[in-house]
DNA sequence: GTTGATTTGTGAATCGATTCACAAGCAGAA
DNA sequence: TTCTGCTTGTGAATCGATTCACAAATCAAC
């Protein structure tokens, strides 16, 4: 197999959900120009990005939207749910833990840890909260993802257990730079980054493109 | 002005902190090759990123901590402070309304916007959450960047509303894509597209780099 | 069945970002 | 002052992603 673009795969993941919107107003067929437009892009990004998994469209007619949906949710794994374990159960913490949306994507957070005692016990829906040190053993048992969302300072110790544990996928929202082994995808989510990019840009009059976001 | 890659920029914020870090302990100079391998990039990134915005550092000996704290600061735009109003006072609204690092950083929220009757009144330090309806007069009075944590499907009207009023920078936690006009700088944090992400990477084998977040 | 109107899939060309490689500058030693 | 060791700043080379452009496939009309 070649090699994907990170940035391919992030706008598999936009065109998935503008699919869906499609399919929800009874779209049956959508060309790659459409789906350009509403994704941000060009026509030949979408072919492009879709030709390294295969072959989806019919020449003439466009993608089929059912279709192209299954295709998409299985080339990102989603035909399946992924066991997630939530650790740190501060403010983000229990934000997510109320984002309904990620269980109906099929992530699925089994488990939530918080290293403060006064902490432990009952909390939210059916999930209790678990005292740190119980942190392998849970994880061994089959967790796929694992959220950090802990201080800064303790985010990379937390990240060297759960990967001793067996963990090979983490999102992680400390604002600090973590460094995982190979074999090992990390992803990090940085408000702070985002915002100053926001300050970078109005102290530098950015002229640029409107939707830089995404 | 030469066009700067926002890869870049993403950098700068990235340095900016580990030269926090090595001022707090104390240290007085670093070279590019010491902020690189902190950085997780290379040392001729490092250079060709500040070189962009001009000369910092004294061949020989490096980068000044202090001085480049200060340069890439002023670069960023964080000599200032800014001022904040967020939309939105659900979950995630709330859990950024209690991130302190924000403030810390300069992004101070004045103002929080919830189109829900029920929840309008006092909350949180010393913020009043205020009905949808007085967005435009208070966004109109000096707001500088708008968060956006509203349901996907009201993100669109709400940002088009911030516009209008005048403001240039926008940060969305919606999960959907918004357009904003030229001039408007808008940047998306999306949950659920970095969790798709590393559904991808499990489902594919992913043997690349351990350190793709960030 | 042939024509015309579409739209895909993809090699080739272009564009942009990263890396290389080295001259130039600085500090300290002699 | 000159020499040595080190590190920056930057044009040139490389690498990777996006865009172009067109042959091939499909459908509808006649």
């Amino acid at each position: 197999m070649k090699k994907i673009p990170e940035s391919t795969v992030g706008r598999l993941s936009l065109y998935l959900r503008l699919l869906r919107d499609l399919s929800d107003r009874g779209v049956l067929t959508v060309s790659s120009e459409e789906l350009a437009t509403r994704a941000g892009t060009t026509a030949a990004q979408v072919r492009k990005d879709l030709s390294f998994f295969g072959t989806f469209g019919k020449r003439g007619l466009g993608y089929s939207v059912p279709e192209l949906v299954k295709a998409l949710r299985s080339i990102l794994g989603l035909e399946r749910s992924w066991r997630v374990a939530l650790v740190g159960a501060g403010k983000i913490g229990t934000a997510l833990l109320g984002y309904q949306d990620l269980r109906r994507q099929g992530f699925v957070i089994e488990a939530v840890f918080d290293a403060d005692p006064s902490k432990i016990g009952r909390k939210w829906n059916n999930l209790q909260i678990r005292a740190d040190d119980e942190l392998e053993d849970v994880l061994s048992q089959g967790i796929d993802i694992v959220i950090v969302a802990v201080p800064a300072d303790a985010a990379q110790g937390i990240v060297n257990r759960v990967v001793r544990a067996g963990v090979r996928a983490v999102l992680n929202f400390a604002p600090t730079r973590l460094t995982v082994p190979e074999g090992v995808t990390l992803k990090t989510v940085n408000m702070a980054a985002e915002l100053e990019g926001l300050s970078y840009a109005l102290v530098n009059e950015v002229w640029r493109a409107g939707d830089a976001g995404e």
